[in-house]
DNA sequence: CGTATCTTTGAAGGTAGTCAAGGACCGTGG
DNA sequence: CCACGGTCCTTGACTACCTTCAAAGATACG
């Protein structure tokens, strides 16, 4: 069975229901909770935010006083140089949780982006203790999810470090694909796919140019074809073969 | 007051001892704990592992049964490509939590390896969730932890994806100096550097002969010296400078 | 003293960066 | 309707940083 068959929402105009009508929890990509875990999370939650595509989330200057769970969207997570070179971390994609990182913060923080309009919901940075405190369960699966989010970024270091471009462009390729299948935001053999060049060169520390002339290459080969935001990947083995990266399933996340 | 003045262990030669003995929390780098916290760690803790210079403390190929705490020594997490490329993701020192990222694993595991000789402490995987369950504070630190182990990652990929062979060399030499100073392993402005070449290049991204090049023309230039595993910083501003980044005051940490 | 490991250096070649400019597409407004 | 500016994509030419290959020192150790 395929995520497409499930009415998963691809972009709500917005969250402003509870919790428990959730459109994303019908997803069986996330785990289900207790009545009284969906509770605490819902008292938890403080509101809603939307933010235009291309707008910024949280700033790259100081920590936000806000955590979020992406809730439609996609966004990524950034560091820049002073000198204006920028590195993304990370992407973003519904059921993603924000902000932990700088938790424990002694500045050294990250910016997050929306690449494509984005709805989120916002929790008071001052009220996790006290979820941890009064349910554990949804605090270890906060460690889960940071956890998750560290193996992320350890690929992508292993990638920028140690792959060359073509490896490069072809392990993040399947990645994003593998992930939007996930989330529900794949119709038909085709990914949402909202991204320019030059997110794809500061994901990959390529140079713009550089990323250009290897994804035609990639694409002249027939490994993929990519149609105005849609991306369609007609070689999996290939570039699973290429990049050296071989997704395994994925087990079910927690959603806070 | 330096933490040279602390009687922090740099070498225990093994940690048998209850954990409200332990060498390393009378350091001020770690946050006090409680009693009851002591003793939920004190059972938590599943008992003492030594791992020679050079050897496997958690295999690249499968999660450990175990967690652990570094309790001393020198060791660092990597990723290997199918054909042999080396990508080191971070180094550990005395107080780091080593096993989390596999705690939620789909397979894509990383290694880690010992530097120097090193001491461990065990805790038994399976009981992470009681942990949780029990000691709610103690999860929160756990949190703690995993949230910096991945902003060191973040800053890692920058270096890779977007720092040239200078910055980058720099930047490591800075990073690495600043936390051996912080676990009380610096003595009189030399700290402890027990890595050879090769463990420079597989953290930064480089070749083995460009890293060789790069760290004598810094040399050259005096920003630092290195001498049979001892480092120091001769010109820290400069440094820092070169490599764009500049470190804030830590935070105390816990120890688990 | 011989072997293994690590460091150092030179030379050659290639991958990726930089510079420059044209093209495609889109929305806006004259 | 078409001109215009903006953003993003594409391509070529040139440059340079970094890798690879090769081999010679240095150091430690049995």
């Amino acid at each position: 069975m395929k995520f497409e068959d499930y009415p998963a929402p691809v972009y709500p105009p917005r969250c402003a229901h509870p919790c428990e009508e959730c459109g994303l929890r019908r997803s069986p990509a996330f785990l289900a909770v207790s009545a009284a875990e969906l509770d605490a999370i819902q008292s938890f939650r403080s509101g809603t935010r939307v933010v235009e595509a291309g707008g910024r989330i949280v700033g790259e200057d100081r920590p936000s006083a806000q955590l979020y769970t992406l809730y439609s969207g996609w966004a990524f997570r950034y560091k820049t140089l002073s000198d204006g070179r920028r590195q993304i971390l990370s992407f973003l994609l519904p059921g993603d949780f924000i902000g932990l990182q700088d938790e424990f913060a002694d500045g050294h923080t990250h910016g997050v982006e929306a690449v494509t309009g984005t709805t989120l919901c916002t929790f008071e940075r001052d009220t996790l203790w006290d979820l941890f405190h009064t349910q554990p369960k949804l605090g270890y699966h906060i460690t889960w999810l940071a956890a998750r989010e560290e193996k992320l970024v350890d690929d992508n270091l292993v990638t920028a470090g140690r792959r060359n471009a073509g490896e490069r462009v072809a392990m993040l390729l399947m990645h994003l694909y593998r992930r939007a299948e996930r989330a529900g935001m794949v119709r038909d053999g085709w990914a949402e796919f909202p991204f320019n060049q030059q997110h794809i060169a500061d994901a990959l520390g390529l140079s713009l140019v550089h990323t250009n002339k290897t994804l035609r290459r990639l694409q002249r080969l027939g490994l993929y074809k990519l149609d105005s935001g849609w991306l369609r990947i007609l070689e999996p083995h290939a570039l699973e073969a290429l990049g050296d990266y071989f997704e395994r399933p994925m087990l079910p996340a927690p959603l806070i």
